[in-house]
DNA sequence: GTGATTCTGGATATCTAGTGTCTAGAAATC
DNA sequence: GATTTCTAGACACTAGATATCCAGAATCAC
């Protein structure tokens, strides 16, 4: 799983305590990470319609939906893509006995036990939300939310 | 998830259905894949105690366990190592009000959450067995062993 | 309108991990 | 002793992730 994930999933937990947009330079002063690089996976989240973005000054990004309403899996989804983390190639179709007819991502055994495994995960992750985690942090520090607020009208 | 993996699984049901040991040439030409990169894959299942080999004539790899005692988990681990999907780099580390001292690993929301998925998602694989798998290829292809074991004496 | 700020998209460079080959050597068989 | 096969390491190639840069468009402040 790219770093990527780890940056949206906490940039889009400080945009929901934020209510006016936040540039990219900004976001990424906050973990000092490389501001531009950011940008793109930012882009990627808007693209999927987990952000939204203004341009031109006080512009940035936003949630584009209530923190309740964005899982973990759409932001996983957004930066890793769609695809399964097991992917079947279809080795089988090789195999001895066989027929070039199959579609072996849904007839072998492997393939299917690989898939409900996934499903296990995708269902965990899509039952998490964003307000989830927010209400996690905020049981054990009550103070983060002032702290970011603090923090990103110091760097504006 | 590396090619490996599915390399890995079809290659440990091949060897449950066989007895004597198979070269790895043998077992690249069952399904055309490149033999001396497979060979390493097998080596590397052999080092996580899941295959054994022997050298010279009529050697070859052969399943260390019964396939009962081999679940996909050990296999996926063995290929993939043991390291999580999501890693955390802990960038909380460099945010506001926040100390040197704390394991983010331990103590970030966001990285329990993505473990707490991952565990759902080894849970299932260690759920499942090659002996499972086995079962359900033969539930619907009663003569995948025989076809296999023809076909590891013709290749050999 | 002009200039400053910020996002967008594409081009490009670099680094890392996965994929794959090759060879020398050790172990086992015949 | 000759052959087969695994083992271990070196090496090359590729794809994807990481990262930078720039030209252009949108927006805002003045």
């Amino acid at each position: 799983m790219s770093r990527g994930v780890e940056w949206a999933l906490h940039a889009c937990l400080n945009l929901s305590w934020l209510d006016d947009p936040v540039p990219t330079g900004t976001l990424a002063a906050f973990y000092e990470l490389p501001s531009a690089y950011l940008n793109k996976q930012l882009q990627t989240l808007v693209r999927a319609g987990i952000l939204t973005s203004t341009s031109g000054p006080r512009g940035g990004f936003r949630l584009a939906r209530a923190p309740e309403a964005v899982s973990l899996l759409d932001i996983v989804v957004a930066i890793e893509g769609p695809e399964e983390l097991f992917r079947c190639d279809q080795i089988l179709s090789k195999g001895p006995g066989e027929h070039a007819g199959v579609d072996y991502r849904q007839s072998c055994a492997f393939a299917r036990a690989m898939r409900d495994a996934e499903l296990a995960w995708r269902r965990e992750l899509a039952g998490k939300s964003v307000a989830d985690v927010r209400a996690d942090v905020e049981h054990g520090h009550p103070e983060a939310p002032a702290n970011t607020r603090a923090r990103i009208a110091e760097l504006r």
